[in-house]
DNA sequence: CGAGTATGTAATATCAGTGATTACATTTGT
DNA sequence: ACAAATGTAATCACTGATATTACATACTCG
């Protein structure tokens, strides 16, 4: 949805959208739309203002915002699941699993950002561009 | 879960192990480490008897068994969120949103594959070993 | 300055996925 | 036959994401 509304943003590039407007076309809530704006926002990657006329628009150039960024944005809680409760003592292997596998699962999801980190906004429009939506009538 | 269950039976090798023992050392209930062994079973990388004196064990030998098979075995569903609903029509972004992040996201899940392949569960059992795990009394 | 517009935010409802628990049928070894 | 252990269904609780309504706040423009 982050991604969606990014490129969205990208394409009315320098226009205000407004949250009503992401939201038909992601086909949500305008609410869903301002809480995942307020990520974007914290994140650096869109300015949003207040008032009558105003919106949200991208801070930076499509071409310099990756798809690692957007997703580091917004997911904040961790990749993989932690286990819950607290380890069993008496059982060797429950002591250092969680640290291991934290270590684990850090180098997994920094492999995942690198590979995030080679696809723009500005490589999805042009993909979006490139596909069979060719028939759009109002433009 | 899945790694920690195959990390005791890495270290119970040969030997069968019962899921309420299992469930012991993963602190939770029997049925949940059942269903967990089933999905290790379809994926080849346990074998489980049923009757007295039962249990589970690897089917291989735990240096050839690397985490992304585990990941697999485990995570059915898709690692990314897809978009929910139907795209909106009236939006020419939302047409090819779907496809393009389908492939994304695929190049990020296999690039995740590949490091979590570079762990096998018999590196989880010597950086067990080598943790701070000594003081364990019984042995 | 006042009216309208749009965001920020709280409260709440729904829904899916995961884990937890109980119960029971089935299989197997002694 | 009995005991042990898995396979499996039914149910409940909990969490996270999405949805919806409502309202306070901030800003622009006439």
């Amino acid at each position: 949805m982050a991604v969606h509304v990014l490129t969205v943003l990208a394409y009315k590039e320098g226009d205000r959208v407004t949250s009503a407007f992401l939201a038909g076309s992601v086909n949500t809530n305008p609410v869903i739309i301002r809480r995942l704006l307020l990520d974007l926002q914290r994140a650096r990657l869109i300015e949003t203002t207040k008032g009558a006329g105003a919106g949200s628009r991208l801070s930076r150039a499509p071409g310099r915002i990756n798809l690692a960024e957007v997703f580091r944005a917004v997911e904040e809680h961790e990749t993989f699941g932690r286990p819950s409760g607290k380890p069993n003592q008496a059982c060797p292997v429950a002591q250092c699993m969680r640290d291991e596998l934290d270590r684990v699962f850090a180098s997994a999801r920094a492999a995942l950002e690198s590979d995030l980190e080679r696809t723009t906004l500005a490589d999805l429009m042009k993909a979006a561009r490139d596909c069979a939506c060719s028939d759009k009538k109002n433009e």
